[in-house]
DNA sequence: CCCTGATTCGC
DNA sequence: GCGAATCAGG
């Protein structure tokens, strides 16, 4: 794949939006969040909001370590964080999403678990994906808790989502 | 272990 | 310029 100026104005786009490399990865296709982390540093527009403040890393030190001491201080910008998760950035992933619909019913003389409260895009292939309130509602959420290889939710959730048939026609 | 971005360096 | 490998941190 090459960095088309299409390919790169959406980079820019997700990136300014607050998207994370790697899922701006899987939305360009065809490139590694490397290629990506590596493109925006090329293309300067690395800081971004807040994600890990760089640290002025220095390992690796090849030539002879000249005791330089290139004490590059990064200004101290005083940036306030615009938490504003983009909805565009939710919307992107909803066509990743494989757990589209629940006929949700109330399950009752069930503790309900302590959600891990994830966002949308924080989830795993191992975290429950049972989707707690309004997709629409700024405090949607999904269980996240330890789903395992068996299935998308955790224990809890596997009840409710897969109830016999039986069960499930008569809360119908 | 999962993830994040940052940096280096061979290509 | 590109991006895998590697590093550092959450």
């Amino acid at each position: 794949m090459n960095w088309t100026d299409e390919r790169v104005e959406l980079l820019r786009k997700l990136w300014s939006e607050g998207l994370s490399a790697s899922q701006i990865a899987a939305q360009l296709g065809g490139v590694s969040r490397n290629a990506v982390i590596g493109k925006v540093h090329r293309l300067k527009l690395s800081s971004r909001g807040r994600a890990t403040a760089a640290p002025a890393r220095q390992k690796k030190t090849t030539t002879a370590s000249t005791a330089t001491k290139t004490v590059q201080r990064t200004a101290t910008v005083t940036r306030t964080v615009t938490a504003s998760i983009g909805a565009t950035a939710l919307q992107a992933q909803f066509d990743v999403e494989p757990v589209a619909r629940h006929y949700i019913r109330p399950v009752e003389n069930v503790v309900v678990p302590i959600s891990r409260r994830l966002q949308l895009v924080q989830l795993n292939e191992r975290t429950c994906k049972w989707p707690n309130g309004d997709p629409l509602s700024e405090d949607f959420n999904f269980c996240g808790n330890e789903a395992g290889e068996s299935g998308p939710y955790c224990g809890y959730h596997s009840k409710i989502a897969f109830q016999p048939a039986s069960e499930r026609r008569r809360s119908r």
